[in-house]
RNA sequence: UGGGGCAUCGGCAAGCGGUAAGCCACUGGAUUUUGAUUCCAGCAUUCCCAGGUUCGAAUCCUGGUGCCCCAGCCA
């Protein structure tokens, strides 16, 4: 611990390090306001949460607050859907903006204010040129730009034009505000950025009261200084907009907040652009934004992630400036230790095998039980029938298993979890030689997962469930949408949506779960020995069970001939 | 010589001139009615490269190399 801040140094970071130093000179009398930005044009996805977790994480940390802002100054592209969703999203993450909802859109007024202000100090003018026109004599990357015949127009006549194009006066595209700064920059965006353009679109709260609307360095930083956020955190494109950002604000001489930027996330076999995104969704190659296999935060909660998963993995990565792709993997492991804790144990059987066990009584039937979860006993127990006839996985048999795969095969013993051992005495096979049948015989002194003195323990555990008393539900088994870690970084050009995996989805429609389980639509369960599953919150009802497979348990068996029978 | 960033274990990531944290993965071993979980142990003489300063450098200086971002009236 650092006893100076009492912040856990296993979370340090250079923001908190900036932040450190900050209060250590009262800087903002010590105060810490973030902000979680988004600009209502898209669904969440997990690098949002990456962002969320950092600035509402400060907030926390600090003693301070973050506000939620949506940055709504494009009416083209936003909508009122996304605003909603936006905040499910963010308030199922585990984080409360409370009074702290703002939208850019609520300082227009603020916004044109300020421009005319910029335009009486003649830092600012009304360019007529085409957008091809100042498109190229913006210059190049290497050369410098050319100034604007618009560039030295008189105060009067900006300010003049300035309220005519506020005042609807003017079709779209026929002219911008500019700020004076400087075209032989070699920062292309000090190249006299656009601050306003005209618009005549309506807006999803402002309706068709404006017909201007300010671009995002112009308006950005004006609201970061009047909700006086302390520390403005935004990704490393943003690094080049700084100098602009500063720019405005030291022009205003307004409250002047610190603007930083940190790596976004990146996962690879998944694509994270909102546009790509927008194209698996508008072109139905999943089904909606939240389709299980899509990395945004409503994908991932129908699919069976925790908030608390979602947190620790986002924890787990630290912040940095440094590129990188995060493996899938991070992520599953961070469910399954949230799951491991959280699931109710239940055995399903995926792709059955009928098993006949000859020498137990056609009529018999023995009540066995185990517990909910192995480790916490408090959440009870639970109880299903052993009978005659059971099904047990095909991945838990194999006709010619090699000396180290535990499970069943011809002659072999295996046990039934919580049951008896019982031993394969007879394989039988369709006309295509595919497996339908084992007969077995069970060892009766096994009970209950018991092995008599003097017996040898059998290894090899296998879940099951008995045939007549099973429940049918639907299976839908999730792999990663993308068959490369990288499907957007084509260098020979290809379409990410080439890179689909065929096989992202596999549905089963009949896997048998044990009997009498009373499923919980919001619960997550472990089916034992296979992964976690979570009921579809859209197509799951009480008589209809579907299951998300959330993620698959970790199986440190390699799976040689694996799918041997 | 356009500008701005970044380079520390397989992957993240601390470190801020005093002699390489932590996490994940991995590898052993123990426990286990989930080949799961849990537990214990191991895991960078070295910090992109090359010079230099210093008693001492991942940290400072010089020169390279590699990767990312920027030419929307998008954010």
């Amino acid at each position: 611990m650092n006893t100076e801040t009492n912040q856990p140094t296993h979370i340090t970071n250079f923001i908190r390090n900036i932040i450190d130093a900050d209060i250590q000179l009262n800087k903002n009398e010590g105060r810490v306001i973030t902000r979680f930005p988004p600009e209502p044009n898209g669904f969440l996805h997990i690098g949002h949460a990456k962002s969320i977790c950092i600035n509402f994480g400060l907030a926390r940390d600090y003693g301070g607050r973050c506000h939620l802002r949506f940055d709504d100054t494009n009416p083209t592209k936003e909508e009122d859907e996304y605003v909603s969703s936006i905040k499910q999203d963010v308030k199922w993450l585990g984080f409360d903006w409370g009074e702290h909802l703002y939208f850019a859109s609520d300082y227009f007024t603020q916004m044109y204010e300020h421009a005319v202000t910029l335009v009486k100090k003649g830092l600012a003018y009304v360019d007529d040129s085409t957008p091809d026109a100042i498109r190229s004599s913006r210059g190049t990357l290497t050369e410098s730009g050319k100034e604007s015949p618009c560039r030295n127009r008189t105060i009067e006549d900006n300010l003049d034009l300035f309220s005519r194009m506020k005042n609807g006066e003017f079709p779209d595209g026929a002219m911008v505000l500019r700020a004076k700064i400087d075209m032989s920059s070699p920062n292309i965006n000090l190249r006299d950025p656009v601050m306003y353009r005209i618009l005549h679109a309506s807006h999803h709260r402002t309706g068709d009261r404006w017909c201007i609307y300010p671009m995002y360095d112009w308006a950005h930083g004006i609201e970061d200084s009047i909700e006086g956020i302390t520390h403005s955190i935004c990704t490393l494109e943003f690094e080049d907009h700084r100098p602009l950002y500063d720019w405005f604000l030291k022009q205003l001489g307004v409250y002047h907040p610190q603007q930083i930027e940190f790596a976004r996330l990146n996962l690879n076999y998944t694509v994270m652009s909102k546009r790509k995104l927008l194209e698996l969704v508008n072109e139905k190659h999943v089904s909606g934004w939240d389709d299980p296999r899509l990395p945004t935060i409503s994908g991932f909660r129908r699919r069976g992630y925790t908030p608390e998963s979602i947190r620790l993995f986002c924890d787990r990565l630290g912040v940095g400036k440094k590129d990188a792709i995060i493996d899938m993997s991070i992520l599953e492991d961070c469910v399954r230790e949230d799951l491991d804790v959280k699931a109710k144990r239940v055995m399903c059987v995926l792709d059955p095998i009928k098993v006949v066990i000859t020498n137990w009584p056609d009529d018999k039937l023995e009540e066995l039980g185990a517990s909910i979860h192995p480790k916490t006993p408090e959440m009870g127990r639970r109880s299903f029938m052993m009978t005659r006839e059971v099904y047990i996985d095909r991945d838990d048999f194999m006709l010619d298993p090699p000396k180290n795969f535990f499970r069943l095969g011809p002659k072999r013993q295996v046990r039934l979890k919580y049951a008896y051992v019982i031993t394969c005495d007879e394989v039988i096979k369709d006309t295509s030689g595919r497996v339908i049948e084992l007969r077995c015989t069970y060892d009766p002194e096994t009970g209950h997962g018991k092995t008599p003195e003097g017996k040898k323990k059998v290894k090899g555990i296998i879940h099951w469930v008995s045939a007549p008393h099973a429940q049918k539900v639907e299976v839908r088994l999730y792999d990663r949408l993308f068959d490369r870690p990288n499907p957007g970084g084509d260098q020979d050009g290809g379409d990410y949506k080439e890179h689909i995996n065929p096989h992202s989805l596999k549905v089963i429609g009949t896997a048998y779960l044990e009997q009498g389980t009373d499923i919980n639509l919001q619960a997550h369960y472990q089916f034992e020995r296979v992964g976690y599953f979570f009921p579809d919150p859209k197509d799951s009802t009480k008589d209809c069970l579907v299951f998300n497979r959330v993620v698959t348990l970790r199986d440190s068996w390699g799976g040689e001939g694996k799918q041997g029978a």
